[in-house]
DNA sequence: CTAGTTGCAAAGAGTTTGCATGGCG
DNA sequence: CGCCATGCAAACTCTTTGCAACTAG
């Protein structure tokens, strides 16, 4: 992506529009008609490596895309609620200890981006 | 899975010898030569129904899957790593803390099947 | 014997690629 | 003008499915 094409910009102003949803490509397509297939397959794919997009794996087959608030997204890790699909963020002084703590138990590295499974507390108690 | 068959057992030997290993369908298809591919498919789907499996997604577009010991899954956390899809896990202490951390930072109770992600020591020194 | 399982081949879904055309800088 | 991006269609990979033959219980 050396250019700063139409298409280009057509995506990213549809995903920082909506920074919580995820898109898969079929989705995009029935937003962005015009776009064709490949293009949208390559636009994703480098958008992804450069850092504006992650990649979310949802229970269907296809690869859903996410925009990252790079801001929002340095050095901590996040948590979705399993009941209602809610994300917070652990802040940063909790992430570096995990990290280190996995680190030290299973010689892993974490990634930052890692993202937990759990449960919020309204969800708990409708349990 | 009604039936105990031997293309069953034949899957499940191979699993629990390796508990370590993530084997996609090709992968397994290379080393039991003469199962078909077709009931390769149906078999990993029903064990990993069925609890004896649990899912792997690698780099590669392949699903992989690895052996999933039931008594060394309870209450610990696991890890898989980004490049080779092998999964390590922490060990309970560990887990513990990581769900007080969490839970004091977010106020959201962790799973206990949380899987984080991560890069193994060899997956690391590729980059 | 009967219902569940297997193998084969073909279909399906998601993604990638080759090539000619068009557009950014 | 040169190089990169785009669109189209075809190719590719991984997975699923229909159906007939087989086998466990």
């Amino acid at each position: 992506m050396k250019y700063n094409t139409v298409r280009k910009q057509e995506l990213l102003a549809l995903f920082s529009a909506n920074p919580d949803k995820a898109y898969s490509v079929e989705d995009i397509l029935a937003l962005l008609v015009d776009m064709s297939q490949s293009t949208l397959y390559r636009l994703v794919a480098s958008l992804h490596e450069e850092g504006y997009l992650r990649k979310v794996e949802t229970e269907n087959r296809a690869t859903c895309y996410q925009y990252r608030d790079k801001e929002n997204c340095s050095g901590h890790m996040h948590i979705r609620c399993r009941g209602c699909g809610q994300v917070e963020h652990l802040d940063e002084k909790t992430s570096e200890i995990i990290r280190n703590l996995v680190s030290n138990d299973s010689g892993f590295s974490t990634l930052s981006s890692t993202m937990l499974d759990g449960l919020c507390a309204s969800c708990r108690e409708d349990k």
